[in-house]
DNA sequence: TCCACGATCGGCT
DNA sequence: GCCGATCGTGGAG
């Protein structure tokens, strides 16, 4: 598999929230490698009311400002990490959120991770941002403004070999947000199970 | 300082 | 379909 280079994060937003889909992020960890293909992101754009970034660079949002090809993570609801990819020219604040993922390496460890018993659906571990991060045991700490493009790096993400089953790519409305409802920036693989069971 | 609100999830109706 | 858990964050005051 080949890295994906900084210059792949420096497209437009919304084409790099379509092209991560086939994706893989590789994540390293002192128990094993955990690895799964993307199969939905958001797209969030400079001047979008429903981005972190709309209202300037603060203290949490700060990498969303920086290089491209790092990653972005944060705490909400109180309880879930979401892992985002920052894009475009520095100081653009632009990043694609990674929605949902299908698991390959490192199942048993991510099972443990999200705490659940060895006989839970595989399928289900990453078919959500919240639990995909959490399957990977991303947390601020160790998962905030690496650097996707190092092979050295913890989190990194590949350019599969292999096609998906389809490219088809439907594109709908995000989720969860309250305003920028009208932007259809939400992008996933119209054949995932990690997209479907939900 | 303070406080309302999330880029969510799972359980319950 | 609805609702509660849970807490860091930033905008308002």
């Amino acid at each position: 598999m080949d890295i994906l280079p900084r210059a792949f994060y420096e497209a437009d937003t919304l084409d790099v929230a379509k092209s991560l889909l086939g994706k893989i992020i590789v994540r390293r960890t002192e128990a094993g490698v955990l690895s799964g293909r993307i199969v939905e992101t958001e797209a969030y754009k400079e001047g979008d009311p429903a981005s972190h970034a709309f209202r300037g660079k603060t203290k949490r949002n700060a990498v969303m400002f920086g290089s491209p090809g790092f990653t972005y993570v944060y705490f909400n609801y109180g309880m879930y990490y979401l892992l985002n990819l920052v894009t475009q020219p520095e100081e653009s604040g632009e990043a694609v959120l990674i929605r949902a993922m299908e698991p390959l390496d490192g199942i048993e460890i991510m099972r443990q991770n999200a705490g659940v018993a060895g006989d839970y659906p595989a399928v289900k571990l990453m078919n959500g941002p919240g639990k995909l991060a959490r399957a990977f045991g991303i947390n601020r700490d160790n998962g905030n403004g690496i650097d996707a493009t190092d092979p050295n790096s913890a989190i990194t993400v590949w350019k599969d070999r292999n096609q998906m089953c389809e490219t088809e790519i439907v594109a709908t409305p995000r989720i969860g947000i309250s305003v920028g409802r009208d932007r259809p920036w939400r992008f996933y693989v119209r054949c995932s199970d990690a997209v479907s069971r939900r």
